[in-house]
DNA sequence: GGGTGACGTAGACTTTGTCTAAAAACTCGA
DNA sequence: TCGAGTTTTTAGACAAAGTCTACGTCACCC
């Protein structure tokens, strides 16, 4: 029952302190891109990030953003989500929780874990270990036909 | 508890009876697809396909494979299956059912439906309704360090 | 024969993401 | 402070999946 708070933009301070607490050097540009991440709860693309955090004059080349996403979702900082086939997602949000989907307008939404229980978790192929449950639930705008 | 059986070869009548029922006029080149779509459960990706519908002298265009799987997954004659950022898989399996995904080895396996229960489906966003529900479990192969 | 519509095709093109090779920026001991 | 080694960033080439366009082919009908 537990409701994390809505994200808040976070100071400097507080952003070295994210990197640092998962082994991320706080490198200027990584800073920049988690600051773009964790201002609110959102789910952005690569292109999305790499827009936002060169939107004023902040310089951050594409390898760079590819190379920090990639190493804050290895981390643990953050989450990739992964339903539409043409870009990945990234998730500030590492809580367990699961989505909505809507075809129509691309538009992703958090469901709580507490919103959605799964029963009878399947014995997992022998000599396989878990790595995580994505359930994603497909919407559409009614009347869209 | 009903179980369907073992997904078999098609003969070319019953493919093409197969497309009649979905509404899909049975040209040669889309039975061709149907027939390595259809020939056992398995998840293919477009270039898959393409490459088996090509490897004896048979000819079909990447165009026409592509819009042949696009049109074959909006007449609900196949699912497309979204796990792996940089492809597509189809699944000829439409049945209500969900997957393992071994991020290791990139194999996708099956999960029945009754394998696996939802509680407490969330309501859906205002204006929108279900289009489907996809769980993924991820799994890694153990002790991959 | 000629028109119409559905379908297939080559190949250019777009988008997302990866890779390479080199520059820049840190680290740390002497 | 110097300098060697390491980590990080970068431009731009590259790769792969998928889309689009413009044209060809075929069936059907008159
Ligand atoms: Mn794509
Ligand atoms: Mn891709
Ligand atoms: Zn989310
Ligand atoms: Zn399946």
């Amino acid at each position: 029952m537990q409701k994390r708070p809505p994200r808040q933009p976070l100071s400097q301070q507080q952003v070295i302190d994210l990197l640092d607490s998962h082994g991320v050097q706080p490198t200027m540009q990584r800073q920049e891109i988690a600051q773009v991440l964790f201002a609110r709860d959102q789910h952005l693309s690569a292109d999305d990030v790499l827009k936002q955090v060169n939107q004023d004059s902040a310089r951050v080349s594409k390898a760079t953003v590819y190379n920090t996403l990639g190493l804050f979702a290895a981390k643990g900082l953050i989450r990739e989500v992964i339903v539409d086939p043409s870009r990945v997602f990234y998730d500030p949000n590492t809580c367990e929780h699961h989505h909505f989907y809507n075809v129509d307008t691309g538009e992703l939404m958090d469901i709580d874990a507490d919103q959605l229980a799964l029963m009878n978790l399947p014995t997992l192929p022998a000599g396989t270990v878990a790595d995580g449950v994505d359930v994603i639930i497909r919407i559409r705008n009614q009347a869209s036909a």
